[in-house]
DNA sequence: TCCCATTTGTACGTATGTATG
DNA sequence: CCATACATACGTACAAATGGG
């Protein structure tokens, strides 16, 4: 029996009855002792266990347990159901991060202004249950709006646009598509390569004129969140 | 710079202009010669490959091209856009395969009807520039409709339901979700697991009825396909 | 800022097991 | 049965990231 398999099953076993999400296992180099084994077998059975989302690694940190195993069976009922024109209006939305960035080309493009141009970003997390689900990128392309917004902490931007600045979005265009996780969205969400996530684009107007105020990129859990359309 | 990637983007290239899938590539340890480094520093490299879905590993024969790598740049521009709620309306659809069934208890419940009834499963295939984009197995609950269902072999289906049958179908709810291809759809859709199908599965019930018709479930590549909904 | 201990990441070397033809 | 080639496992060393003093 191949050494690297049974430690990964041991380790598996371990984590479901020792450990809990967002805890750290033993250093390696413990494992190997403990095991009696080289320390690469160990790194071997860890693969195992980021192959199948259960871990994450952190260089100069260690190795970080992601969930337990029961738990991983994907696409097995269960689902979170999300409305696919809600972006925006979450309420239960916390803000990870906020600033003044240069737009991009492309960013540019989908917000219809000139590029180099400074625009505010804003990157959210949603949780359900504890769990992240989805992260959205939020960009907007008013400057001006930059003194309030940086105040913006969380619940639903929407409705602290509305609140604070007494503007109001209107949805123009939202696509809709799917892709393997960037390295940022696997560590924001506690998701491995494995997982795939939708992602959503919308383009938001000032209600009363048709300049695109807010482009936002939404990315969920494809093995967590099922979107249904309204019809 | 790391040994193993840039050995890793060495072999890309050597696979782009050399190799042809199905080749094999050249032995682990003479590769590791050619290079001036440890074999172990070649597997890694080659990890990256499969990883990738570039290449596939085969104990005893060597290590083989699956593709080349231009074709895998993904979200790259170029993409097909679909409409979210042209389902079964596609003109460009082929039929892979058609038959009667006994429905399994979760496509009797999407359907509204006891298990183990018969229904008809329609397989189809939607190609756009000669690239096959998209699979969708339709679940039909009336049995009766069979001897008409049978002789269908592309176009629209539901053009084809009001033609020889003068029914129409109405869409009653759209869920949309994402994950890793299955088997079949690797097979149908020409990729291999590292690029993620978004999924949407529909329920259409009789005009004028509440009954649901049809069920189906589409599975598009996610790295050509990008949805947009109508507003 | 800098240093240091800890921990993971990369790379080398060697040996043996296992599948293929 | 054999040669070839990938798979696993041992060992060693140093690089790179992290966090605390």
């Amino acid at each position: 029996m191949k050494v690297y398999l049974t430690i990964s099953r041991q380790l598996e076993m371990d984590i479901r009855d020792y450990f809990s999400p967002g805890d750290y296992l033993p250093p390696e180099a413990r494992l190997a002792e403990r095991f009696g084994v080289n320390r690469h077998t160990v790194r071997r059975a860890i693969d195992e266990l980021v192959a199948n989302g259960l871990v994450q690694r952190h260089q100069g940190k260690g190795n970080m347990v992601l969930r337990q195993p029961q738990q991983y069976r994907l696409h097995e009922g269960a689902h979170f159901t999300g409305c696919l024109l809600e972006q925006g209006s979450l309420p239960s939305s916390q803000v990870i991060c906020s600033r003044l960035v240069t737009a991009s080309d492309k960013l540019a493009r989908e917000l219809g202004i000139e590029p180099e141009q400074k625009i505010i970003q804003l990157q959210t997390l949603r949780h359900m249950e504890g769990i992240p689900r989805c992260v959205i990128n939020h960009y907007l392309s008013d400057p001006q709006w930059w003194p309030a917004i940086k105040h913006f902490q969380q619940g639903s931007l929407h409705g602290f646009l509305k609140r604070a600045l007494s503007v109001e979005l209107k949805r123009e265009s939202t696509r809709l598509g799917a892709r393997a996780p960037s390295n940022e969205e696997c560590r924001l969400l506690q998701i491995n390569k494995s997982v795939p996530v939708m992602r959503i684009k919308t383009r938001n107007q000032l209600k009363g004129s048709n300049r695109i105020a807010e482009y936002s990129v939404s990315s969920a859990r494809a093995d967590l969140i099922e979107y249904v359309v309204e019809h």
